[in-house]
Formats: structure tokens, C-alpha cells, sequence
DNA sequence: ATTTCGCACTCTGAACTGGAGAGTGCTGAA
DNA sequence: TTCAGCACTCTCCAGTTCAGAGTGCGAAAT
């Protein structure tokens, strides 16, 4: 199968015409024929020509044609050449960077940070926006505290990573009193402060077994705690968490307009699992990444692209941030909104600013 | 206009096969016709005599025909007549029943069980699930500490009411150390714990003006926490709470099938303020209430029907579960559902089982 | 060698048609 | 009061037609 055009490259030209077809095509939505496209680019090319080129363009696998005699349409494999080397992002305008500066206020505590984040960018590309906090591998346990509940409840409170707090209500044997769990709390903080939560969860029983020898009242209401507290730690903590916004803007989107294709779409946006996956494979990547259609490898997101970045604090990345919408979005645009938002949510998380 | 029925009621016949009739619809979704009700009926009478009756229920304002010669729709008033006293609620099988109490594992945190009863909910009935938490009236503190963060930044946490935990974070003008905050906090404590939220708000600075002439240390930290910590607790406290479930499942609805709809449908859901608004109407009610199509006063609610029922613990109302489906859905299984899990949510959180 | 013109061809989508099917309302007879 | 008969209405579907948009290709023009 040789293709016909005679270099293995394709003119300056070809390329100019691709870049103004698919942004026709993002425009509009509609197949770009040659008649349109001759107009389109102001080169005084008729439309026999035109079409001669993309049957070229058709060849290297960079456009399609929906049915015999309509126009072209880009394919996976043209989007990503044109978000790759074609493409020229617009900067924001400062009304832009004020709004999103404004939205993320860093008073706020850490979970409506992530949801206005996410809220935010959907507002404002009018597309679906996500913001993850992936699963952090440590957790190092800052502090614990137990109140009393009544009946025989005590309410666990730990915080982790200087940042979060997890909450469980456990269920005791007895009622105990403030001072009993205030001592037992005294006692577990000073050792196991500092400590990662595997580490406190796999030693804790272990570590206080072994200074059994000065058992007291505190003690044994310590070892209860710990143990009813940890018991099924596992399955809350280390669990990645996912912000969405604006899922119904994706309900105006043509190419998504049907009833079933919105429901698989939504239901992967519930499960979140398949999400999580994605985004964590933009987690490694260095700054803005863009998975275009099947390129994700989850056929609900056939027609869509996701575009991508970690945000980080001092160097270190802390989660994913990203947009969801058609494979036909306007990616001038979407590109520097995540790309700032990125920078601006790091900077938000900072604690020291 | 007189009707032409020569009776002010219709008679029992007539009666049972608007029964007849709205169960048919229930089950098929298409507009019954005189031939099929004739036969479904088996009362051995004629299509012609159907007929009758039927523009008899129609003059009554119960039934609809979508055009001139198509079968016949039930009226919202015709639902409600038909819930109201033709509905023969079916007893749930134990299987469900059980189900239903799994799912509901009191050891459950607070919102996770939320989530897990709307979740369940809408698993059961293939609807959509939605379990509310409203704003509580009274707040009292039950317990409050201060953990130093980082940076000048201290978690505030606070329990409520005996189950609620709030968190956040404020950015205080030096860092304090731990022992200086468990101080401050044991000192607000002593004070506050057992008072209402407001009360707090509204008197802890004078409360700690007043008391100015044994100013110390611990003191000074206390007034510096409570005023941050209590700035902008207004925001947070008095909100209520929305858990839902399986929206998805209703864009299998025939009825709301259309994008338009389901898009304005699915950002009522996700605004939550007239949901909110709606269910508020049924916490005041005594058990099972249902709202048809109109009759909620919200037209995306056209189509949809809401069961709701309260749930309660000690006799106390807590809240309001519920179900929303199409007009058209099966009442007399999603009504015992409904009646059953508020039940179950109600003595899964009683603390004294 | 590239560009252009002309032409036959293809495919879509909207508009119209006719017939089958389901259902109705009404009238007059049982 | 019930029912059979009948004319009528409305929907839905399958064809059919037709204009419009676009293509590919060969031959002419630049």
C-alpha cells in the first residue's frame, strides 16, 4: 500500500489547510467539504484542489469522511497532530485569570477547595471538570483524639498529612469518660505521632501488648480504642478521591446527545474507578496531557478528549486536574485555562503564602 | 357543562377498571385502549362498553387520551386518586427486607450511611435515591480541639450534636504550640461544651472579655482561636445535607428520554435547592408521601413522581428518604420500600441498639 | 507538474405518499 | 343498559422523490 502523495512528508501547505479544516470543524461540528475549506483559507485555491489535498491528508490517516460524499472530518490521529504541533494557545485574558484567582480563595479547607477547582473549570470552558487527590502512599498520623458519643460510642478523630482529618464512630464494650479517653489519646499521640498510619495499624496492638508490664486504667482503655479504631481503617484510608462539576454541560455536546452513550458516560463518571485510572496515568507526565478519544482506552470516551495537569506544591506533585469534553473542543482555549488552574490551586495549597 | 355521567359519583365498576387501567399503563407505558382493558378487565364486557366508562373517567377529569384516537393516559389527579385509595400495597418479600438491612450496618459513619441508604435506595428500584439530612435547628457543641498545622495554619475541629464533626482550617498570626492549644482548647471547652453553636458565636468574645482580669497565656490563644474559628461558621453550620443516588437510573425512562429534559432534570439534582425545598414539605408529614408530576410546583418534575417518607429516631424526626421516578412507576413495590428503609435508617441510627 | 474545469456519481435529509393498525364516538338494535 | 356496526381520526412506517452538498477522476489549462 504505497500512498499516492509522492513525498513521505507532507507540504507546508497540506498542514496549513489541515490546521484551518479541523478548526473549521471545531467551529462548527459540521464534515468540512472543499468548497468551504477553499474559502476558508484564503489561499485562492479552487475546490478540485483542495480536495486533492485531502485525499492526501486522507491517506496519512489524518482525516475521514463520514460517508462517501461528505466533507472530512479529523480523525484521533489528526487531532493529536494538531494539538501537537499545530496548534497555538490563546493566552488567557486577565478578566479570565482574575476569575479563577478568585475562585480559589486558599482560606478554604482543603475538600471545597477541590470542588470549587472543579466547579470552577467547568464554569467556565462549559464542559465537565474533574480535580483529583490520588491516594497518598503516606500517611503520617499528626494527631488523634477520641470524644465521647452516647451510648457507648466514641467518635476517632485523626489527622493526617498535616492537612486531613478522618473521622469513624466506633462502638465500645462500656461508656468511658472525657478524662479516660483524654489520657488514652495523651498516651497513643505521644507514641505513635509522626508515625506512618500502615506502620501504626500493623504495630499498634503489638506495641502496647509490650508494655503491658505497667498496665493501668489508661492502658487497657487505650488498647481498646486503638484496636476498635484501626479495625477497619483499611478501607477508608488510602482511598483516592475525585472531584467532579458540570457533567450536564456535556449534555449539549452533539456528538454525545444520545441517551445511552450520556448514560455509560455518566455511569463511569459515578464508578469514578475508570476516571482514576486515567488520571493517574497524567500524574508522572510533566505539565499539560491530552488523551484524545480512544486514545484513553475506555470506549465510553470515544468522542472525547481529556485534558490534563498535575498541580502541585513546592515541587511536589499533590494530584490531577482536568477538563472533559468532546474530542471537538477548543483546545486553544481549554489548554491555558487547566494549565493556570493547575499553577494557581499549587499555589492555593501552599501553606506558606 | 354537566357531566355526562348521570351520578356525582362513579360507581364501582367504573372505579375498578380505572384500576385496571392504570395498573395496564403502569406496566406497558402506552396508552390502554378499550379493546385491551376490555380483556384485562375480564368482566366480560364489550370494548363499546369500555368506551363509555372511559369517556365517563375522562369527563371526571381521571383519564386523558394524548390525541383523538389513541387509549387512555391517567391524569395526575387520576394517579392520585389511584395511590390514594385503590392502591393495594404489596408486602415486601424477605429477601428485600433483608437486603434493605445489610446495607444499612449501623456501624456505619454518619454520611456514609447516608450515602449508602440513597444508594441502596435507588439500587432496589432502579430509580434515583435521595436521602436528606436537614439543617438542625440546634447545634450543641459537644467537644472541640485545636491541632497545629503547619505554617501558622491550626485544624479546628468541632463535634456536634453528637455525631456531626466539622473541620477547618484557620491561618492564626504565629504558630502555637501543641500544649498552648490543648490548653485553649480545654479552657473553651469547659466553658462552652453543651451550649448551642449560635449561642456560642454570638458570646464567646464577650464571654472571654468579661472573665479579661485573669488574662494569661492560655487565654490569649483562646480568644485568638475562637475568633477565627468562629468567623465564618455561619457559612458552614445550618446547611443542609443531599445525598443521591442513581440519577442514571432515569434516563431509561421512556418518558424522559429527551436530552433537554433529562439536562434540566439531572442540574435541579445537582443544584439541590428545590429538592431541598420539596422534601422539606415532607418532613412535617406523618409517614409516606407522595408528590405527582405538578403537584410538587417544580414543571422539571413533570413527568416524576416523589415518595418520601421521614425517618425518625426516639419519635424524632431526623430527616426525610425518598424515591423520584416517573409518574409512571410502580407504587405499590416502591411505596413499602420507601416505608421500610426510613424505618431501618431510623433504628440504624439509634445509638441505643 | 500543478491547478482547474466539467461531469457523473453518491449520500443525506426533508417532504410527501399511501396503507395498515389501533382506537374512538355515535347510532340504533337487543 | 349493553353491545354490534360503522364511519372516522390519528399514528406509524415504509417507500419514493428531490434538492443539496460533496466526491473522484479524466481532460484541459496554466
Amino acid at each position: 500500500m504505497v500512498t499516492k502523495a509522492n513525498s513521505s512528508q507532507l507540504s507546508e501547505r497540506s498542514l496549513y489547510l489541515f490546521k484551518v479544516l479541523v478548526e473549521h470543524f471545531i467551529q462548527d461540528g459540521a464534515p468540512v467539504g472543499s468548497r468551504t475549506l477553499a474559502k476558508d483559507s484564503s489561499l485562492n485555491l479552487s475546490p478540485a484542489t483542495i480536495r486533492n489535498v485531502m485525499a492526501d491528508l486522507e491517506d496519512f490517516g489524518l482525516l475521514d469522511s463520514p460517508h462517501t460524499s461528505s466533507g472530512r472530518v479529523p480523525t484521533a490521529k489528526g487531532y493529536r497532530l494538531f494539538v501537537d504541533s499545530l496548534l497555538r494557545v490563546k493566552d488567557l485574558n486577565s478578566i479570565e485569570v482574575e476569575k479563577i484567582a478568585k475562585e480559589l480563595d486558599p482560606e478554604n479547607d482543603f475538600k471545597s477547595l477541590m470542588q470549587r477547582t472543579s466547579s470552577m473549570l467547568s464554569d467556565i470552558t462549559q464542559l465537565a471538570g474533574v480535580v483529583m487527590l490520588p491516594r497518598t502512599e503516606q500517611s503520617t498520623l499528626q494527631h488523634m483524639e477520641f470524644v465521647a458519643l452516647s451510648g457507648n460510642r466514641v467518635l476517632v478523630i485523626l489527622v493526617v498529612n498535616d492537612r486531613e482529618v478522618q473521622n469513624r464512630i466506633i462502638h465500645t464494650s462500656r461508656a468511658y469518660s472525657a478524662s479516660e479517653l483524654q489520657e488514652a489519646s495523651n498516651y497513643l499521640n505521644e507514641i505513635f505521632v509522626g508515625k506512618d498510619l500502615t506502620f501504626v495499624r500493623n504495630n499498634i496492638l503489638d506495641e502496647l501488648e509490650r508494655t503491658k508490664e505497667k498496665l493501668n486504667q489508661s492502658m487497657q482503655t487505650a488498647i481498646e480504642m486503638a484496636q476498635l479504631a484501626f479495625d477497619y481503617e483499611k478501607s477508608k484510608i488510602n482511598k483516592d478521591e475525585l472531584f467532579f462539576s458540570g457533567e450536564t454541560n456535556l449534555m449539549d455536546v452533539a456528538e454525545l446527545c444520545e441517551v445511552e452513550k450520556l448514560k455509560k458516560l455518566f455511569n463511569t463518571f459515578n464508578q469514578k474507578r475508570d476516571i482514576l485510572h486515567l488520571l493517574e496515568q497524567a500524574i508522572s507526565a510533566d505539565g499539560i496531557q491530552i488523551f484524545i478519544g480512544e486514545e484513553s482506552g475506555h470506549d465510553v470516551l470515544d468522542n472525547c478528549s481529556v485534558v490534563t495537569s498535575p498541580y502541585e506544591v513546592d515541587g511536589k506533585i499533590l494530584g490531577v486536574l482536568g477538563v472533559i469534553g468532546p474530542t471537538r473542543m477548543h483546545y486553544e482555549r481549554v489548554i491555558p485555562i487547566v494549565d493556570v488552574t493547575a499553577k494557581m490551586l499549587g499555589s492555593a495549597l501552599n501553606p506558606n503564602n
